[in-house]
RNA sequence: ACUGAAAAUCCA
């Protein structure tokens, strides 16, 4: 089963789904069974491919023959339906949940933090949060992330900063992605002089990567600033970067 | 242990 689960999920990631598909038939044909992490990543495959019809006859499939549907494949078809702006499949899914006596836990309220962040339901985002806090559900460094990116996405910056804060008090200090959200709304409002201050403290941080500098030339560039944006590159080069 | 799920830029 190990085995299957790693040829699976190769198999998805390199968007050959179909040929996971028949894997799954053809060990079902020889009468081998298959645990809950070999369906997550065939629901996940699904998912990435849009086909949230097939995952959830998927899911349906290994209820039918058994097999456990745990929070990691309820977290996959969270975030598909998420994704697809399906808010009703997402609910019914939580309902689901519920009535199985199971709890989101810190990645599905993650994915719905996002999902509103992302559609610009900032109020739904940080309710969700709430709602979390008080389940005594502790987020880790990519639910605060998700939420500060929103809260940045908004112009919210100061509630991002706030949130930003608030990590620096409990164990997930924030790194290169959170930064990485803010540094994205300095360079879109063109902000550039707060922005090269950020990178330059990620920097002695050595939480810079392709990402950030794409960011700081881009903004540069987007203000017509080309001789700033060439010796953003060069630094990145300097940093033993590759840019992309 | 990036092992089956969640976060930033770019990627039409």
């Amino acid at each position: 089963t190990y085995t299957y689960r790693s040829w699976i999920s190769g198999l998805c990631l390199t968007g050959r789904v179909a040929e996971a598909k028949e894997f799954v038939d053809g060990l079902h044909r020889q009468d081998i069974s298959l645990n809950e992490m070999c369906y997550s990543a065939l629901l996940h495959g699904y998912c990435q491919a849009g086909r949230l019809e097939d995952a959830l006859r998927t899911a349906r499939d290994m209820v039918e023959r058994g097999v456990n549907v745990d929070l990691v494949c309820y977290g996959v078809l969270m975030n598909g339906n998420l994704r697809n702006h399906d808010i009703c499949g997402a609910f019914s899914l939580l309902d689901e949940m519920r009535d199985l006596r199971m709890r989101p836990g810190h990645v599905i309220y993650t994915s719905m933090i996002d999902a509103y962040g992302k559609s610009g339901k900032l109020d739904a985002a940080v309710e969700t949060w709430e709602v979390m806090i008080g389940e005594g559900c502790r987020p880790n460094v990519v639910t605060y992330t998700a939420l500060v990116n929103g809260l940045c996405k908004a112009g919210y910056i100061d509630k991002a900063e706030l949130f930003m804060k608030e990590m620096l008090t409990t164990r997930c200090f924030p790194n290169t992605v959170t930064f990485g959200c803010v540094l994205d709304y300095l360079t879109t409002i063109g902000n550039m002089e707060s922005a090269v201050q950020l990178h330059h403290a990620m920097r002695e941080g050595l939480l810079t990567n392709n990402a950030t500098y794409n960011m700081l030339i881009r903004g540069f560039c987007k203000l017509g600033k080309m001789q700033e944006a060439s010796s953003v590159l060069a630094q990145m080069v300097e940093s033993g970067l590759f840019p992309d």
